[in-house]
DNA sequence: GGGCAGCTATGACCGGGATCATATGAATGA
DNA sequence: TCATTCATATGATCCCGGTCATAGCTGCCC
């Protein structure tokens, strides 16, 4: 997702994290650029009524948190999902570099871009009406390995809420998309996908 | 949603629209920073089975395609939804400018986090399961005007296409919330929702 | 003006997703 | 090791959103 970005950073803060500790809550103040080292994290919204959305995951070698860059507070909870470490660059820091490299900026606005398509994309995907729809549609997104299974990454329920799905209606697409030859589970947490013919 | 970001560019290209008319396709090579001058755009995506989906709308003032500055081709259909005119800015003009100017892509950025907040917004919308709350949700997110209605600026149809919901259900939704007292319409697109008491 | 396209609106029907319940297996921590 | 939690899984039921049909209305273009 950002290959050339963190390189060119200016050292930052580096913090430790247990599964399931908060790296920051809605209403603290925004830390800055956050660089996931190792483990995963999750940006989380937790509705009135219960329901927990997931609205972005990061894994090793991800930024997380980007736009908080230009806004004071955060307005969602960052939960770390797996344990590990991330590296944190403050906002004064990271425009003062930026003031030094002219070219930092423009990297940061692609990222900032990138991200923007990829939401783009999550939102198409929820308005797809059928579970089996959102289904497919994100497992294709996922890139395949060499032996052609491609790694959800985390578990079925957690991708449930990012399909903003119950879990159940998750699991019986998955069921119901593996009768069917739709897709088959290999292992925890890997699929694969039959080869479709190019159109 | 952007107020010094136009003032600071170079010179770009004006473009008349007619209703319907396409700016660009999927497919197309990027055209670059786009601001709305006059009329309105929609960011349309239509799915294989025919469903159609809005994945963004800017009126007069407001910038549209930002992440296509960073983009070789354009990925949705841009139309006209009410005619007016625009004012391109091509990629290489805009990164010459950030070049010569310190801050300008610095506020390329802000803006592009701006937006990816407000996909985010949406996407938590989308995954809201019913009709009601989503049409809720987007209209208490419109600004209110000072006397008190909400102008949605567009048709309920329209609307509903961006909540990703049928316009049927829209209507019946609206019905519904007219009967419950939760929101009541005045004229053709303006809605007055109950002052609910700061919680 | 007349005709046509598109928006607004509602009814009937069906399928599927949410919810609640329950059960088993897997993982995690004391 | 054992217990507790969590993920996986499936069944029953209800509700509601999608779809199709129909109809009035608005606005627009010739």
């Amino acid at each position: 997702m950002n290959d050339d970005l963190p390189l060119a950073l200016p050292p930052g803060r580096d913090r430790r994290l247990a599964r399931g500790e908060a790296l920051f809550r809605a209403g603290d103040p925004a830390l800055g650029l956050v660089l996931v080292r190792e483990g995963a994290l999750e940006l989380v919204r937790l509705s009135s009524e219960g329901r927990r959305l997931i609205l972005h995951r990061a894994k090793a070698g991800d930024t997380f948190a980007e736009a908080s860059l230009f806004e004071s507070h955060h307005h969602c909870d960052a939960i770390c999902a797996a344990p590990g470490f991330v590296t944190i660059y403050g906002v004064a820091d990271l425009r003062r570099a930026a003031m030094a490299d002219l070219d930092l900026a423009w990297r940061v606005a692609a990222h900032l871009a990138a991200r923007l398509v990829a939401e783009r994309a999550r939102a198409e995907r929820l308005a797809l009406p059928h579970a089996a729809d959102r289904l497919l549609d994100m497992l294709h997104a996922l890139p395949p390995e060499p032996d052609g299974t491609r790694r959800i990454g985390c578990s079925w329920k957690s991708l449930a809420a990012e399909l903003g799905l119950s879990h159940e209606a998750t699991y019986r697409a998955l069921a119901r998309l593996e009768r069917a030859g739709l897709l088959r589970r290999e292992g925890r947490d890997r699929v694969r996908l039959p080869v479709v013919p190019p159109s």
